[in-house]
DNA sequence: ACCTGAACACCGTTCAAGT
DNA sequence: ACCTGAACACCGTTCAAGT
């Protein structure tokens, strides 16, 4: 069976889940191909080109052409940001796999987009721009500690802790619910956002980039 | 002249600002010590045990007895922001470190803290717990973005990408100062919970965990 | 064109042996 | 007690050689 780029990528993603992104070399690929190392080489320039593919098969694409812009702008940021979530929890350590490959051309188009918008619904230049990397910033915070390894989780002080940390392991159950945690949070900055709004269009109507 | 924990902490700490996390390896570590790699296992148990030496070397105390129950839940979470934000910044990868170490079990001390000091302040124990995560996931995504490498920044799509993206390069600009960038994020995050926590003591005057 | 096989310069970790 | 030195099972990457 002959090799491709296709095949390759599809493999990874399936070792990728089965042993992580740490453990996913070229060599241990390779294997999984029944191929040497050297022969991914001949598909892929190095292994930095092959995180980039696999996090471009991973990405969902963002849904720039369902989202019309009648939608709110704040409609809008949802969208993004439970796209980009979506994308990095659809596989094991996926939030390592998207910091860890090349920013894609796509997501400065959709960038593009989405600025326009938000400046088109009133906010300057600034706070749009301060809005989405807040936005951004979060959805990649959240997703990482979601995604941190079991041994990361607990502390190594034993027993004792359950008693000295009452409100800790209240909220561990409270956060259960990964999906409302964080649209909670993701609320949390909306409103700010829509605040900064209302304050904006009082004062001075329409807002260009400062 | 001898080893010992803190004089390898040391020396790692200064290679990690020369060469990255990445790059520092048991073996370049020894070198720079003038030593075997294996005689690093008489110290540490394995590499994780250096990294969590690291990642509590580069931890600043946080501010735990400098703040008063007088002083506001809002000045309690931008400071323990803050606090943290600097911790990660003051080496390179400083993110990568904290985030690839085990949880110091002293972070779980002032977690405890600060809830009660929330609670007490009329959050519900639920909106205190989600108040905090959406403020350190968004201190950790932000510090994550500001530390990628200069690689992971660029778009490979060439000189074109300037015209067709104005509003992404105007964004550049406008994000130059990161201080200035992370307080508005975390403002809007701490607005979004007073609106919260009005809505809050509105309705049942006092909160308890949920 | 596509892959093998050997090689190079690396890893983390273990362990007998030295001092 | 503390370190050396060799070894084991790994890495990413290159390149001549095979088909």
């Amino acid at each position: 069976m002959r090799l491709d780029q296709a095949r390759i990528v599809q493999t990874a993603l399936r070792l990728l889940d089965k042993i992580g992104f740490e453990s996913l070399s070229m060599r241990r690929l390779a294997d999984e191909l029944g191929v040497h190392a050297s022969a991914l080489y001949w598909h892929f320039q190095n292994k930095q080109a092959l995180i980039d593919a696999i996090a471009k098969a991973i990405s969902i694409p963002f849904p720039i052409d369902d989202l019309p812009d009648e939608l709110a702008w704040d409609s809008w940021l949802e969208a993004i940001a439970r796209s980009w979530r979506q994308t990095m929890l659809s596989r094991r350590d996926g939030a390592l796999v998207l910091t860890s490959a090349s920013p894609q051309a796509e997501h400065f188009v959709f960038m593009e987009r989405l600025l326009s918008r938000l400046i088109a619904s009133g906010f300057s230049g600034a706070d749009a721009i301060q809005g989405f990397f807040t936005v951004t910033s979060y959805t990649l915070g959240s997703v990482f500690e979601e995604q941190r390894g079991p041994r990361h989780r607990q502390p190594r002080t034993g027993g004792k802790t359950i008693k000295s940390s009452p409100l800790f392991y209240a909220s561990v159950k409270a956060l259960s619910d990964r999906n409302a945690t964080f649209e909670h949070g993701l609320q949390l900055i909306l409103n700010g956002m829509r605040a900064d709004l209302k304050a904006e269009t009082h004062v001075q109507g329409t807002g260009r980039l400062a």
